[in-house]
DNA sequence: CACCATAAGTTCCTTTAAGAGACGCACAGA
DNA sequence: TCTGTGCGTCTCTTAAAGGAACTTATGGTG
């Protein structure tokens, strides 16, 4: 139900978690990416209520994750583009595909596979190090304070 | 809300927001990925509900991504920590650190910096292809139907 | 023209989850 | 015995999600 926002916090955890943290945010997102990006194709697809749909549409055009655009004047029909900043929160979602594939997917194996353009060969996402180019993940780094930091007393 | 359970969908994403797309879920992931472990440093720290702080723990130790275990025998005192599964997790939660540094911490900076132990260098994370370890986005991929995609008729 | 269909929402009502705070239990130390 | 701490549970209120009917604008068909 989330009645506490988080965008307040001084945690850029907390803060995207404020912009896509809301249910459904991710897939609707999901879906844009892959050319489900109106209303009705939307709400089928997804079998999430209008109600709702409206809402989280309105707030990720509002965040500028999402870019409503006119399609056809008269009728006038919509459809949702992302934008920048919504192509890249496309990087979380591929990271969340790879978890699910590999801790929820089972016997079936995964429901998608990604083509890469650059090597042409089926792969999946990996964490690297943007100084090092080397792998890196939560046990081989140092948490450290940062300019953002909340000032503690 | 959500009463809708994304568990049954056939993709990741949705099996992952299973997991852990309720609010709170990750912030208290990334507390007890920097040691705060304990019920009531987590709801002093989060100003959650104990209620609801209650309900998640459950929820993450029920489906493996957090142990519960005992600390003190007398008195009896527990302590959450990440498993393997949990420990993954924290894959995404750095990735949704990047996301928030580049467009939500403003002026200020990033909250928190990662020294890589490999470089010793502060770096953040990239997604890279796992084919080929360059880098690797939405943009430069093809989206195929896995072994485990909904059956379309 | 009358009638139905489609896209994109809006409105209303019910159900369920989140928030807040009081309460409970087991023990330790003074 | 009294107070404090850790780890929860219980209860009550409020807000959000689900579901379905309704609206508006328009185009197509008989």
């Amino acid at each position: 139900m989330q009645r506490t926002r988080f965008g307040d916090m001084a945690c850029s955890i907390a803060r995207t978690l404020d912009v896509i943290g809301e249910p459904w945010s991710p897939l609707i997102l999901r879906n844009v990416m892959v050319g489900i990006s109106r209303f009705d194709q939307l709400q089928r697809n997804l079998g999430i209520s209008r109600k709702v749909l409206t809402e989280r549409l309105r707030w990720l055009v509002d965040n500028d994750v999402l870019e409503r655009r006119r399609y056809s004047e008269r009728p006038p029909r919509y459809e949702y583009a992302l934008t920048a900043k919504g192509t890249e929160l496309c990087d979380l979602l591929m990271v969340m595909v790879r978890w699910g594939d590999r801790w929820t997917a089972g016997e079936a194996g995964p429901p998608v596979l990604y083509r890469h353009h650059a090597c042409g060969e089926i792969g999946h996402v990996e964490l690297h190090c943007s100084a090092c180019d080397r792998p890196m993940d939560v046990t081989g780094i140092d948490i450290l304070p940062g300019p953002g930091a909340a000032v503690t007393a």
